[in-house]
DNA sequence: CGCGAATGTTTGTTACAACGGATATTGTTG
DNA sequence: CAACAATATCCGTTGTAACAAACATTCGCG
């Protein structure tokens, strides 16, 4: 039985229906966030790096840049030097300046870090079943093209 | 028209329809964080903070004590005491030790305090007129019953 | 071509988040 | 009531986020 928003925030009135999905959202993504945290308890890495990871993954065996993989993170990090700079040093991901624009830096997956990401996404689906039965499949899209609308 | 998660990400496909809503639900959080913090960009306060204020005014004159400002915020900080050391910066909140059981503060909010959130409410207030009009009432009951089931 | 603007990434700095441990008070148990 | 556990908050440390500025390279234009 699911604890509904009233009971998680102990807040009986909201000014809106809308307020209150607003303030659903935030609490709903924090929790996920959270839940994240835990699965990568035992890695060095962090849900932003996942995010990095599975982005390159993506485009593998292309490279992507720094400004690519901003531009399409679910949460923007402001310097993705640095947050690549962990991943360098997992020996995950490589760095060399691009060939036909010499501003450009190509990152791309290593094959250890091809593997490792492997074993991490096996965790990550893992956790993800104990909410697969959650939402029907007609669900997930409604919610999906509620939170699209939401952004306008 | 919206943006749709599929562009904004650059991703047309999913694993299911549930992965595409959970990531929706982190870019959308992510998105109105983003917005908040362009709304606050002339105040000396963050998300958190303004989360912190609207709890205490909650519970106004009652005060509240950061064990219970922590159960009850939509992204919980790990030190309320640091958070709350700005707003009594501020002159917005002030603390004493409870009579009750010593080992508990009282926050609350002072006068000035009260009046400073007012016009920041109204600013939000504002800013939150721009997306009034993209989720009907139902929907927007829709989709926080929908983030309810989610998180189970 | 040469110069300034534009683009893409890196680096420096400051403030804050996260984690663990310290402190103070209260509750519990023999 | 002494000793120990539990609770509530605070503090010290480490790493990183955010912002701005620097740097390097390419582009546009006279």
């Amino acid at each position: 039985m699911p604890l509904k928003i009233e009971d998680a925030i102990h807040q009986k009135k909201f000014r809106s229906p809308l307020q209150k999905a607003v303030l659903n959202l935030v609490f709903t993504a924090n929790w996920f966030r959270d839940q994240q945290r835990t699965t990568f308890k035992e890695h060095p890495i962090e849900p932003q790096h996942f995010n990095v990871l599975r982005i390159l993954k993506g485009k593998h065996p292309e490279p992507v840049c720094p400004g690519d993989i901003k531009a399409v993170m679910l949460d923007k990090a402001p310097d993705i030097t640095r947050l690549c700079d962990r991943l360098v040093k997992l020996g995950w991901v490589n760095r060399d300046v691009a060939g036909e624009d010499r501003r450009k830096v190509e990152i791309r997956l290593t094959a250890k870090g091809l593997k490792d990401l492997a074993a991490l996404n096996a965790e990550v689906e893992r956790a993800a079943n104990k909410w697969k039965g959650r939402l029907t499949d007609t669900e997930a899209e409604q919610l999906s093209d509620l939170l699209d609308k939401l952004r306008g």
